[in-house]
DNA sequence: TTTGTTGTTCGTAAAATTACGAACTTATTT
DNA sequence: AAATAAGTTCGTAATTTTACGAACAACAAA
């Protein structure tokens, strides 16, 4: 990416954007649920639950993995995933804390 | 976007993930977590937090206005810009649900 | 050693994103 | 009526994303 002054954002908001466009893909978000409910599991398994072609699933995997959403470890012949705990912990106090920013007992659909 | 099969996806995979691409930026988060501490404020107002350009900034307020976190209401000359309540409310009951499918006690680094 | 299984990487094409300045719109003010 | 102010929209360029099939690499089994 390519932003103009990358250095005028705040460190915090960079990491949650991070998060927040690695999750901004349906197929990556079912990844995540998938994972989520599960301790780990192989690639295969992750491409049957998928409607995309294998060499997708893996780009997207790639993604995730850059993120620090997940971790993937070779299991000789099966690569297995899982979510990265850490980072989920942080994502989730990040977007917790910004979600947390607007008072939600008043939900006035038109606020301005 | 042209998913080959996007009918396979959950509709809330669909929702989240919009949410997901929409907060994918750090001008956008910026903008975010700016309209969440407030009640609502100007386009101009808005403009001065970022180090991009007035037409790049109006992109991003559509794209969060397009993905129902934000609201505007021309005011003129002005325009005011505030946090979408309900689906905010939305957004953050999903983005829980999600990262609570994990078991948060036990954060071990390498889990597989 | 050949075959099969599992996933990644490569090459590529189409579409989407990000960014900017210039032009334009809408309404107020002079 | 002209000028100003506040934002949006237009046109465009560079980059990134998404997707696929084909080729490849790593290892196990026949």
């Amino acid at each position: 990416m390519a932003y103009t002054l990358s250095n005028n954002y705040e460190e915090e908001e960079l990491v949650l954007s991070r998060f927040a466009k690695a999750m901004g893909h349906p197929a990556r978000i079912a990844i995540l649920k998938y994972l989520a409910s599960l301790d780990a599991c192989c690639f295969g398994d992750i491409h049957k639950e998928l409607p995309i072609a294998k060499a997708t699933v893996s780009q997207h995997l790639a993604e995730l993995k850059d993120a620090g959403l997940i971790q993937g470890t070779i299991d000789p012949p099966k690569v297995n995933y899982c979510i990265d705990k850490e980072n989920w912990a942080k994502a989730k106090v990040l977007f917790g804390a910004l979600f947390d920013k607007v008072a939600a007992e008043d939900v006035d659909p038109k606020c301005c």
